[in-house]
DNA sequence: ATGAAAGCGCTAACAC
DNA sequence: GTGTTAGCGCTTTCAT
């Protein structure tokens, strides 16, 4: 039971040529009315299909994209990921999501399998990794960088998010309460978005004229367990700081769990400013101040960004949104 | 710029056929080791990756699989595709994703379009619908269903949560600490689960010789707003209760907000049992007791019913792992 | 208005 | 050990 239905089975069922049938389902012009409508009702009665993979072969485009992203469990890559999906869905792309975990190898395979399918494009969060990436990987698919840059020997799009503003605020905010020491905690500088918070940290802290003391720094890979960490550092007493600030999702939430373990007291104990905005985050000791990111956005850009009208040729474009920093009961 | 590197193009490149090309690369024995190593080569030099729309218009199978959930905004959802991604790119499955707010009519895209890319198998969260499905909507795919089970002209797989024990676990729990009215939330019985969970729920009042009014029996669709309703209805008094528990992922992310937003405190005021466990659950208000599910156990097991090896012609199985009753400080 | 042929990338089945 | 042919489903091009 091979059992498929093609547009010859249809033909011989309706003892006409396989040409015709096309035709009738392609609402070309030279078919019988009569004939497109007999055609199409007995399609439709068994269930056919085109199939994708002749399309693709013929070099029609697959209408395939791809998502790549470090995971799902972080609220804000399946928030982006859910709202990206519906709009796919909408727009009559199949979308493939592939995680990484932050780790170049699985990004690598992801990237293989998307060629693999002959995806027409992809958004991807680059791992973190050391040099440029191969060339090769990239041939032949439209690339959107998202959140993070990677340094590649070509242009690319991007869509990133500009949260110095928000980050600036946030130290504004807490120096204006009274706090001196504010502790930061970020991705390290290998990664572009990682820098460039950490630098608007440092202007923040000395438009304030407050101490930048090098261990109120702390950036590391972009990991729950690296939050966590610093975190704990804060809460213990081995760094001395008031207030935290965090440049990551993954890390925002491991400081919060830190902290909540610590069962401390926001904004009494340390003032605490997060970074992306889960939903649970409101509910979290009367509400965690936080940086949020304009998601819905993020995603209806990624879907312009990844469609294939877009037209070849076009210089690269950097698309960049804001985000804002949305004050809640922590700082 | 065509681009795409084919075995032809690499035959052409090497002066040997395109026939010795593909066996050299897929390892057939018939190659003269030295053939084999050079075609090697040069395939990674030049970034040759197999088409995969033309093995499958071979008819050797897409290795592609679907899965089709409501949303990847409730955790548990977010949770299962993130472990089943995974382990789909570990046996170099590809894993497409739909979403259907569960919305039958978004399921019959996800479905269509599943079939245009032939996808060997699929995994889904039925949407609520009436009546029987299209028996041709399946025709080709393995079939899992997953959480829910929708009435089907045939059998299929399914892999679902025993909650049933969690469910009388909870209310024997409530009752033991004295709680008379015990207010149930969740779906419909046009669900299965929503079905099976109420009747639990009855038969553990029923042994606690507990009276079951009408108004404690909550039941409408899965949604986030159907739970935080029912909450308000709690926790303005208008329905008499002093305890919750919820049967649904969102139902109970619904009534949980409204708790939480009517400034309650659990269990003093209202003693709250969740549903799905989602991981922020333990840093609200010392923790929500809560009904937890396998959800590694379950994509472990999702990922061995869609596997390719699976052998036709094998009688459907039902699959059934059991919920757990995690207890922590709200109730 | 309809049909026949060719070709997209790949491999099973045959030559040799 | 290597080459040739054919065919998977579809549409473009060229007949009829």
């Amino acid at each position: 039971m091979s059992g498929r239905i093609t547009i010859k089975t249809l033909a011989q069922d309706l003892g006409i040529s396989h040409m015709t049938v096309s035709r009738a389902l392609s609402d070309s012009s030279n078919v019988k009315r009569e004939t497109r409508e007999l055609v199409r009702k007995r399609a439709a009665e068994l269930g056919y299909v085109k199939s994708a993979a002749a399309t693709a072969m013929r070099g029609d485009g697959t209408r395939i994209v791809g998502l790549i992203v470090p995971n799902l469990v972080n609220e804000f890559y399946a928030r982006f990921a859910n709202t990206l999906a519906l709009l796919c869905e909408d727009s009559d792309l199949h979308l493939i999501t592939h995680l990484t975990n932050d780790d170049p190898e699985r990004e690598l395979i992801a990237m293989r399998k998307l060629r693999e399918l002959d995806a027409s494009a992809f958004i991807t969060v680059p791992a973190p990794a050391e040099g440029e990436a191969d060339a090769r990987l990239y041939q032949g698919m439209h690339t959107v960088q998202f959140i993070r840059k990677r340094a590649l020997p070509f242009d690319t799009d991007s869509l990133v998010v500009q949260d110095t503003g928000a980050i600036k605020e946030a130290v504004h905010h807490l120096a204006a309460k009274g706090h001196k020491r504010i502790s930061y905690f970020g991705a390290h500088a290998a990664l572009s978005s990682g820098r460039q918070r950490q630098t608007a940290f440092i202007e923040a802290m000395e438009e304030n004229a407050l101490p930048v003391a090098p261990e109120l720094i702390q950036t590391a890979a972009p990991t729950f367990e690296v939050g966590a960490a610093c975190a704990q550092a804060v809460v213990s007493g081995e760094v001395n700081a008031s207030a935290i600030v965090c440049g990551g999702f993954e890390i925002s939430n491991g400081a919060l769990d830190a902290c909540l373990r610590a069962g401390i007291s926001m904004p009494d104990d340390v003032a605490f400013v997060g970074y992306g905005d889960p939903s649970f985050y409101r509910w979290i000791q009367g509400g965690v101040t936080t940086i949020a990111l304009p998601i819905d956005e993020l995603a209806q850009k990624a879907l312009e960004l990844l469609s294939p009208t877009k037209s070849e040729g076009v210089a690269a474009q950097e698309c960049a949104f804001k985000a804002e920093l949305v004050y809640r009961a922590t700082a």
